[in-house]
DNA sequence: CGCGCCTTTGAAGGAGCTCAATTTAGGTGG
DNA sequence: CCACCTAAATTGAGCTCCTTCAAAGGCGCG
């Protein structure tokens, strides 16, 4: 069933043992105040871990759904196909959070998950984990709320897809990479992209050109440095402002 | 805790019973194959029925959440708002459809949810859903599968906000809604939209006028026949075709 | 029957796209 | 370790599709 270009690491009871209880990640993949036993039953859950190198897919459009995916480390996007070969970047993943879930409504997945640079992701099937959560009520929760949580998320797409002008979709999109990598301890002001801007350009519903234009644009206004890939935030409250002060 | 303006029918013992056991949406909302058991549990699950007039919210964004709502009859829109004034209708719904579950996430609503048209809809007090599909386990994947298909659904408008041109993105709207009005048992080239142009263009990140011309558009060159809020389709294969011979 | 809202249609303007050329960075093999 | 090579990014110029602004027409409701 796993494809043979992606390594697997099996599950000793060492590796076992670390799925969830010592995952530094919890906090984002699980809910609080679980008793031990009950995390110990959720580290159950988690069948193999599996590592992915750039480039990779996760899994793809057409694919049978069997899991979902919580990403332990690394960078994802995922992508809709339409026949005539558009293509439309649907999101950025990171660690923490989950992918596959467009994968429950039918038999198979409904877009590509890739990896953007070396990841390693915990599998949860599916059947496990709605057994599970039939058991755990926190967990059911939980799990209700990652998809809904991903449901507003679309409509905040839709907003900026429908309604706002380039610069304001760029810097909603900077503002809210800085907001998650800052959830995961990094610098709010400083990081590496890990897509291209035509990959930017297809999430924010704009040509590559388009993209980098804003990005020479907002460096001239002094709100952000821009080096290829690096970026530095210097007026973050300058590229907030952009958004409310809605340029008609 | 309900509104004094939306007229609440009691439940009495033959409403009740009416809920979901007697309901002809119930292949829309319900998962085939349940005993007479657990529609009888699930049909205790629907606590009262509202009916809403014309342009009433069902709820609103920054509202507690506390029960997701099935659709009996009429058309709804959800819309979500920027603090800037700008709004974006995320969504048209109609009978058998679930509205609300942009509120699991959090503590309140995020998007409002508005009748277009006279409607009544079914309180699902949310704790009572998640208490049942933990239960019945095929209640559990259908609410799982819900959730997934309304994932799926965003990824398309996504896909139509951000590649598509003006009238590829109506002619995806068209056959949209003549697929869900079919799947109801109504005529699949003859309808009434709920909607005003203006509501139309929110949705599809297009200004009302050009929403018009589109539909002049495509009744000049026989796709459609228009008149005001009165559409019949006259050329399906000529809108498919739009969509897939993607214009550049 | 009149008023307001929705819709249609026209004309001009602009934001983002297309096409094209150049620069830069990162990976690879000698 | 350096030179090469290719993919990615930047920048410019002209064009297109959609928007904006404006006015007129039509439908429904009180």
């Amino acid at each position: 069933m796993h494809k043979p270009n992606q390594s697997i690491i099996p599950l000793t009871l060492s590796t076992l043992k670390a799925a969830c209880s010592q995952c530094n990640l919890r906090e984002l993949c699980l809910p609080y105040g679980l008793s031990e036993d009950e995390i110990e039953q959720i580290d159950s859950m988690v069948g193999v871990r599996r590592r992915l190198k750039r480039q990779q897919h996760l899994y793809r459009a057409g694919e049978g759904f069997e899991a979902i995916y919580a990403i332990r480390s690394g960078f994802f996007k995922t992508d809709v196909l339409l026949e005539d070969g558009r293509d439309q970047v649907t999101g950025f993943q990171m660690a923490g959070e989950i992918l596959g879930m467009d994968g429950i409504s039918g038999e198979t997945h409904t877009c590509n998950a890739v990896a953007l640079e070396d990841s390693e992701i915990c599998v949860i099937p599916f059947a496990h984990l709605e057994h599970l959560s039939r058991e755990i009520q926190a967990l059911q929760r939980h799990f209700h709320q990652v998809m809904s949580r991903e449901i507003v998320r679309d409509h905040g797409v839709m907003m900026l897809l429908g309604t706002m002008r380039a610069e304001e979709r760029l810097a909603a999109f900077l503002l809210n990479l800085s907001q998650r990598f800052t959830a995961r301890g990094y610098s709010p002001a400083e990081f590496h992209l890990r897509m291209t801007r035509d990959e930017i350009g297809s999430y924010l519903g704009l040509k590559l050109e388009t993209v980098s234009r804003a990005f020479s644009r907002f460096q001239e206004d002094g709100f952000i440095a821009v080096q290829q890939k690096h970026i530095r935030i210097l007026d973050i409250a300058g590229l907030k402002a952009l958004l409310t002060h809605q340029a008609i």
